[in-house]
DNA sequence: CATGAATGAGTATTCATTCAT
DNA sequence: AATGAATGAATACTCATTCAT
């Protein structure tokens, strides 16, 4: 289930491989980048020969989208797990951002890797092809909370769902793109996000909300 | 800044060398990124021999930091050109959007080139060094316009003047590198942002301001 | 044929096996040459795991030497299914014309194989022991006939068995190398070459003929 | 002009080292065929590391070319050397032999070398563009002088040209492919070749010659 | 008998960099 | 200042072979 470097752990199933060989190439990709990384360097965290690797994984493009492919599952499982139908748009965006708060402070790599892989696709279609999907489900879900807000006049009238979206995804990126690790830093960005959408005139009439 | 103007030509093609390798690698960047990136690529395109490229930029570390200057040199020129002092914080934050468009529109290749050395910069603190300066006068110039025009009203007076710029930063960015050409998308961006930051009770008439 | 008929199928399996994979060996030494040929092509090709072919044929080596062995078989078998030696010398070379014809007419491959491992015998002795006999016996039958035929006075009385059996072979095997499929051109050949060795005073109704 | 293996020769012009490494190739191929012929080997004997080799020659592919065209060269130049228009048939079928002959002595890798790269040429296009030029170069000038000597009366009156000029280069490359260096062989090889073809009747005192 | 997984020893090719001219 | 030639150190990928089950 875990093999941190140290432990060989022969004989696996390819899933596990293939799994473990994902972890660690996202690992190595934080630290010297798509770029910096190395076959080699991926088979020596796994604890296997760089034969066995290619035995998994045949090429680096397969490994790229498996990375790809690991992120997708990881980023795009988030909104399943919780249901949030029932919540209102506020409520749902401030899920929104703690889900996101906790990515970033658990699985710090996930973003990191998928800015890189951002980058990348620009030039690459394989890569494209699988984080485009991320990119768009993430960009609609933002949509549909941004129009519920605007129609439920929590979000200001004259917001402009999609480029408010984009505006949103952007500056989150942004944040851990810059490697910044501090989270009052953080904070501080997604209490503006809000302020930004928010209906100055807004009344909380029947729920009598707390601030 | 080298050259002195009564020697013409022997002694001034090293200068002329660099700038031409510069733009070179910007290209190529732009095409196949910094991990595309090759010494022989960049002569080819300048018309000289690798060996002669080193000759001039002694190594690949060195042509990168020259990218980083070249780039730097750019975009931080721009708000010198024209003189702004006179202008409010929302006729300056105008002018940094229609700058902003300016230069996607006509050097495409400076966003995402800068884009490339943000992500490269995490890991290699040379290209941090020439990077950093750059967000960060980016930044200080959003941050005086932000407080002032929430001083003078005309922004928002729950405004964090920090995070909004880090905010519009991200966007734009984001926007940049998508590989976006679709300059009315900018431009709906850019309204967004607009409004997002704009005091709702704010009277344009009206010189001093009231709540 | 070396399987005993009682017991059915668990002890034949690896001759048939072993046949299997000559089979498939020599198909794909067609396609790719020697040089080309992977024991994973075989493996896939026969419907069997790479181990398992391992399991039978434990080295590349041994597998070459196996294609060469069935090549001797089916090679040599060819002399010993037609009893001979009731006919002319004449009619024996027809024999031999007509055979081979056959041969590269319904088996193409074991002229192509042959020729593959002729040049590679040349460096590897464990082919050359495997290859060499075919030759010989090859040159040996033509040489046979040559000799009774100039006996007989049927071939020139100036007729050299020996170059003349080299003659001729190479000038079938240099026809089956150019991978030509043309039998007219055969023919032609075939034809060429009686012309060649034939005694032209020779009087076919005379059953006794003297010089 | 000549480095063998131990002459470090450094700095030579780029035609010069593609005649050496082309001279390497050979003899490697000669030594372990063409599946055997391994870059770093060719560097080796040459004296060169193997990127310089292959900064002046790409690839494996433009390798074997290279091979294939010095193999061209040096064959084809054969017939340039001496003129022969003013001898009769006999004459110059004499002269091919004597060519031949000093060939396999003084370069025997030609032939060796050769015949690898016809068995290569079935599979691989861009040799058999090499080589099947020599093989119809070769072929004409035998059907060029059977025809004639066909013509003069000197060769058999049935003699289909086509197919005698196959045979006697297939004896030829037959006898050269068998690795055989008894000349002895050879020459008896030859005497029969020319019986195989020679007219009978024909009176060599006699100018005008009769059927 | 069969197989999925593993591996050592290659193998061509790449690339930034250096050197002699 | 410029260049053709040269090179060391990598690098992804291959392949026959082995091992545990």
């Amino acid at each position: 289930m875990s093999e941190i470097a140290s432990i060989p752990s022969k004989r696996e199933s390819t899933d596990d491989r293939r799994a473990a060989i994902a972890r660690a190439a996202r690992q190595l990709i934080v630290e010297k980048g798509v770029e910096g990384l190395r076959t080699r360097d991926i088979a020596d965290r796994v604890g296997i020969n760089v034969a066995t690797l290619h035995y998994h994984v045949p090429t680096k493009e397969a490994l790229i989208e498996l990375v790809a492919e690991s992120l997708k599952f990881e980023f795009m499982s988030q909104h399943v797990v919780r249901p949030r139908a029932h919540m209102d748009a506020m409520g749902r965006m401030d899920m929104e951002f703690v889900d996101f708060r906790e990515m970033i402070e658990d699985r710090p790599d996930v973003m990191l890797v998928f800015s890189e892989l951002i980058e990348r696709a620009r030039r690459d279609e394989r890569i494209a092809v699988a984080i485009r999907p991320m990119l768009r489900k993430w960009r609609q879900i933002l949509i549909d909370i941004l129009s519920e807000g605007v129609r439920d006049g929590v979000y200001r009238a004259d917001l402009d769902a999609e480029p408010a979206a984009l505006m949103m995804m952007g500056a989150v990126v942004g944040f851990c793109r810059s490697g910044n690790k501090d989270f009052d830093g953080y904070e501080r960005l997604v209490a503006e996000l809000k302020r930004a959408i928010r209906n100055p005139n807004y009344q909380p009439q029947d729920t009598h909300s707390k601030d």
